[in-house]
This record gives C-alpha cells, structure tokens and sequence, in this order.
DNA sequence: AACATTTAAGACCTTCTTTATCCGATTTTT
DNA sequence: AAAAATCGGATAAAGAAGGTCTTAAATGTT
C-alpha cells in the first residue's frame, strides 16, 4: 500500500510544530503532542530519532524539551519521512541497481524509476519554512 | 512504507505476460506462473479479482485459462494495482474531502494532493501496450 | 542533598496486513 | 464418465504498524 505511516504523519507534525515556534525556547513533548493531537510516548521516540539524524535538539531534565537543530529552510520534508520510515523505494526492484533479476526483461523498471524520481523530488523540494507560512496562513484565514 | 505490494506486482506481471500473447487464446495459470516467477495458487486468486473488474475473461475446464478481456492499449497500470490494492491514497487525509479534522490548519494536506495527483496521472498513464512493445524489445537486444 | 521534571533507550505487546496454501465445489472438454 | 481447470472460502504463518511501559540519566528547584 502507498500510504504514509502514522509514524511518520506524527513526526511531520511535530517538526511542523517547532517550525512555527522556532524563535521560541525548546517545548516540552506533552505540550507538542496535546497541540498536534499525537500520543506523548510515541512522539518522544520519534524526536529521538530526529534528534540522532540532527533536525531537532533534545534538552533534559525540568524545563526541557525540543527545539529544531537547523533553519526550517534547511528541513524538507522528504528527510523527516525517511529518517523516520527509511529509504522510500516504490517497488522492491528499485532498492539498488541489479537488485531484482528480472530487470533486463521486466519494462515496468522503468516506469517505477521514472515515477519514484519524479515523487521524490517533490517531496524534497518542500520545506519546513513553506509549510509553517502555509500554516501561520491557514490560521489567519480561519481565525 | 510507500512499497508496491507482491501481490500488485504479481498481477502486473500476469497482466504483462498476457499482453505480450494477447492474439493467442486462453493461457493456463500454471503457465503464466512459470513464466513470471509467481505462486500459481496466489496468481489465480489474483486473476479472479481482474476477471470480476473486467480486466481477463476466464475459461474453465480442461483446456482453459485466462486472456485479456481488453485491449492492453486500454488497459492502464493504475488500475491493474487499484483492482487490487484498492484505491491509492498516499495520506489517509486525502481519503475523502472532510475525512481530516485538520484539514483547515494542515498545510501538508495541499501538498499531498498535489504529490497524488502527479503519481497517479503518470501511472495512469502508461499502458500494458506500452509495456508489452518495451518488453518485447528488451527481449530481442538481450537475445 | 533531596526531589521533581523531563528526555533516552529499549523491551514488550497487540493488532492488522500481507502472503500465501489448501481443499472441496463447479464447470468444461474429451 | 473421466480429466482438466477455474472458483471460492477457510486458514495459517510471518511481518509490519502502532503504541505502551519501565528503568535510567540528566537537569533544574527547593
């Protein structure tokens, strides 16, 4: 099935989160997750793994929490979903060259290749930036 | 995991395999199986769904098997993998206009939109004609 | 120093989906 | 009547997804 993961669905939201906030200190995984509507725990695990991939900071202890580690600019949002769900690959035969023995006689390769590249790409060129404009947006329109 | 699933991939190869004889009559599963490298029992399971979506015409007892109801110019990938993964919908908030509650602050949402139209029109539009004419060549550059 | 708060890390669990297999029933040809 | 195929449903094994829990470690506050 081509769906997002509910993981990964957490994390863009959480990362959306702090983009709109970036000016402000770190926020706690509570505050996050009640905000954005996503169970506490399961978020922490996620930033975690943000944290060790460098796109949020962690800061323990009382008053801590999460702060992005780079300019939403810098941030698309294709790295967040494949830090958090691995590589994106369409079809199995994609994984790397050579991969799938039937590729010198299979014509749907190339469809795949053609389709992932064109996905990938734009998922790539979507920053965290333009999704919190659209966002701050969004929110002015409504309130 | 945006991963085509085996069972789509099963299909297609079956669906390939007939468009690439579909001026011969009904081909036997075990035969189509051999051929693509794919369980037989699993693959006729697989052809019963395209018989009821209209997509092979079956033929039973001795001496049957499947064909091609249709033109495999007329016959798409999207809708080989829709038969039988269902519907694609790269985000459940893309499901159906008013499914998300977030819909009025998310601005991942426009983004989504955008990425499954792209995707779904380019795999709409290949073709089985398309892919058999390509098969057919790689064929004879390998032999 | 003790305590409260907060993340870190990983084990664990439950549920759902995927990927099949198997078997008896049905249909058709010979 | 016998043989060859598909039809259709039950079932099962494996893996992924989604989420909880617990213990540890770090930090700030009293």
């Amino acid at each position: 099935m081509f769906r997002l993961s509910r993981a990964a669905e957490y994390a863009i939201r959480g990362m959306l989160h702090l983009s709109c906030k970036s000016d402000s200190e770190a926020l706690g995984i509570e505050e996050v997750s009640k905000a954005q509507d996503v169970p506490s725990a399961y978020l922490a695990k996620l930033f975690q793994l943000l944290a060790k991939k460098g796109y949020v900071r962690s800061f323990r202890g009382a008053g801590g929490g999460f702060a992005l580690a780079k300019n939403p600019k810098d941030i698309t949002l294709l790295e967040i979903i494949e830090t958090i769900e691995g590589r994106i690959f369409l079809n199995d035969c994609l994984i790397r060259e050579g991969y799938c023995p039937r590729d010198n006689v299979c014509p749907v390769h190339d469809v795949w290749n053609e389709a992932q590249k064109k996905f990938l790409d734009y998922l790539n060129n979507c920053t965290f930036e333009q999704l919190a404009a659209s966002a701050r947006k969004k929110q002015k329109q409504k309130g």
